[in-house]
DNA sequence: GTTGTTCCATACGGTAGCGTATGTAAAAGA
DNA sequence: TCTTTTACATACGCTACCGTATGGAACAAC
């Protein structure tokens, strides 16, 4: 039996994110989510005032997300920063987080955020924030300052370029980040 | 005085190719783009069979213009795989290219990619050829093969990925690349 | 000077999405 | 039981885009 229960705000956040990660951020609109949800745009107009609306609230939820993600990791202070790097690659490159569409959603999110500027300064946002968790983990490990940050960069631009190219099965995400990381640890 | 030259095949897709820039792939469109030219889309339906036409004139544009330079670079063979690789970086990051429309054009291709079939496979072959040349240049250089694989993907990645930061601020395209470069050249 | 081709303008019908207005069955409250 | 409130459905006008059809000015050919 179908579930008649009315849908939450939450339904067509997710609803949204699945059809970002489809079609792009273009694919964020009423009607065509409507329909995958099997229901009229009457029921977006009484859940959502409009569009950006939705959107707004598409980027929040990620934000929130994607920070708390960040706080759950730093607070795992057990291992030593080398393990930690490692566990947030290992961690980056899984394909879970479902909550907001897992690392097909983030390519997805980053597209829109290059033309949109609300969705431009949520992304700026959560990329500060993961880069400075990482110059601070490199930085532990004792890395020097200049260096700590020039590395952050680029394991975490990497991170970001490497899933575009291993979608295309023209790179290994993990193992070719791993190695990367590898080369980042080693001493001076 | 306006000129009042007849537009050109190439005018058109220049125009494209500045919309696909600033508005992403939805900004491939007759009509907007007739209107950035100042004419009518009655002259976009001349030269063009309909807008399917256009993209795949953009794609092999583009796909020609990446081909030569590749081709262009791997004939200068006078100095050693590691000045060659500093070179490919440094002409990678420069705001040149005019021709269809330089860095900037080159991510909203990639996104405009992820959810179109032809160019897809259009930055699929151009990112073989990249890669396979990059590959050539770490060979060359004394990489073991197996890691002049994973380096080519590792720097052809950072580079589409902090492509994305830099443009926010959050990395230095050139000089992160640079270093990268450094470390990925590194004796064992 | 007529004819043909080039290059574009204008007008048309069709689709898809937006936001609003209004109707309505079902559940919840009183 | 009667009345709200909830959670939608339906219908409407509007805009932006697509592709086609047709018209026309300008220049070239002959």
């Amino acid at each position: 039996m179908k579930t008649k229960k009315p849908l939450t705000v939450g339904d067509w956040i997710g609803a949204a994110f699945r059809s970002l990660t489809k079609h792009g951020s273009k694919g964020i609109r009423a009607e065509s989510i409507a329909r995958d949800l099997k229901v009229s745009k009457g029921s977006f107009y009484w859940h959502f005032k409009d569009v950006p609306a939705l959107k707004k609230a598409m980027l929040d939820h990620w934000k929130q997300s994607a920070t708390e993600a960040i706080i759950s990791q730093a607070e795992d202070g057990k291992s030593t920063p080398a393990e930690q790097l490692k566990f947030v690659v290992n961690a980056a490159t899984g394909n879970n987080n479902a909550s907001y569409g897992g690392v097909l959603a983030e390519t997805a999110i980053r597209d829109w955020a290059r033309y949109d500027k609300l969705a431009g300064k949520t992304v700026l946002a959560v990329d500060k924030k993961r880069l400075t968790y990482l110059e601070v983990l490199f930085t532990n490990h004792g890395t020097k300052p200049k260096r700590a940050r020039s590395n952050s960069a680029i394991l975490y631009g990497a991170l970001i370029g490497l899933e575009g190219l291993s979608h295309r099965g023209l790179a290994n995400l993990n193992d070719d980040l791993l190695a990367l990381l590898k080369q980042l640890l080693r001493d001076e």
